[in-house]
DNA sequence: TTCACCATGTAACACGTTACATGATTGG
DNA sequence: CCAATCATGTAACGTGTTACATGGTGAA
């Protein structure tokens, strides 16, 4: 339903191909949302039939010929009445906090493992979020275009989140290891349940 | 493939029914990982078949019979294995942030309202968060049972995710106010690009 | 020559949601 | 009597992933 609109917000900024869509899709907006060709293509195709789109093809000397997508009036009008409705927050559906759920069941030296390698994932993407606010936002703060603008947002609300969760790993091995010591001296059958 | 181990994770702390799961995933775990029933019910069948849960149904007097579900002990081997196996993380697919990303070209005053009702959703499942550390450890810092302790680890992550997300929407209202006025003096066409 | 990049797809499957369907008991 | 709760499903659909498939150009 939304890559549809991650589509049209895209190509709302300039024509572009369904090869470039999938780049775009796996570079700054795809810190967020992240799609692949095989789902691109086809779904590029159904906007067309539904007139959101439009499209050339556009002949390449030294490259095979590609397909350049524009969007339409009743494209952008989509676009815009999607942009501004409401979305309920999205946080569902985690696979990790799933299994810290059953952390208290595990061996919490073998969690605290777990834990400190999903740590460094965070870390990596803190490290390439804070690239991202770099790289698009060269004039600082203020003086951002309309593209830059959104795209800073969203850089930033990952800014906060990675690095909150950084925080409460930090917190989680923290919890880890006072459990580990709290139960290491009775623990005969290594504190095991799960 | 993880509402799998979502099920087995409820399991393993104690026997329960496809109604009873239906309704814990929609309650404190469920705050970060919802299933509906018509999932639920299709999946522990198949989880039986496999061999990772038995059944038994028991019959009710004044309440409709029901099959209750206990993990076996290939269920636990699978559900200790997945605890402690390494998982990306996964903040991406926000239908919002996607949204946020055109916020440069549309109306900044019309963004701000989305973006301030969107907020609110955030204060909510703040409380929520709030309320469920409040009620699961009722014995403060320590004093946490295998289950709670993972519990209540899952749910600071909540807290923390929420107080930065909440932090961000300041921050990103405040933004949009700036742009707000910027654009006020030379709009005359209301500043609508999108 | 081999690898990476450009460029576009199809097919099968897994996962999740919506809509639909049934039927008993308890409390207001 | 009506609504809510207990209890369990099926069917259709939409979305997303994995695997498979093709073929040209430019650089090392």
């Amino acid at each position: 339903m939304s890559l549809r609109c991650a589509l049209l917000a895209q190509l709302n900024v300039e024509e572009l191909s369904g090869y470039e869509l999938t780049r775009r899709l796996a570079g700054s907006p795809g810190l967020f949302w992240q799609a692949r060709s095989q789902q691109i293509y086809p779904e590029l195709v159904r906007l067309e039939e539904q007139g959101l789109l439009t499209s050339r093809v556009v002949e390449q000397a030294s490259r095979p010929d590609k397909r350049l997508y524009a969007i339409t009036e009743p494209g952008r009008d989509r676009l815009r009445e999607w942009v501004l409705s409401e979305s309920p927050p999205s946080f569902a559906k985690d696979d990790f906090l799933m299994k810290v759920w059953s952390y208290g069941m595990v061996d919490p030296a073998a969690a605290r493992r777990a834990l400190s390698l999903h740590r460094t994932h965070h870390e990596l993407r803190l490290a390439r979020f804070e690239e991202a606010a770099r790289v698009g936002s060269p004039g600082g703060a203020e003086a951002l275009d309309a593209r830059q603008f959104g795209e800073q947002l969203t850089i930033h609300a990952g800014l906060h989140v990675e690095r909150s969760l950084l925080a409460w790993c930090a917190m989680a091995e923290e919890w880890l290891r006072e459990r580990e010591t709290a139960m290491r001296p009775s623990a005969t059958e290594k504190g095991q349940t799960a």
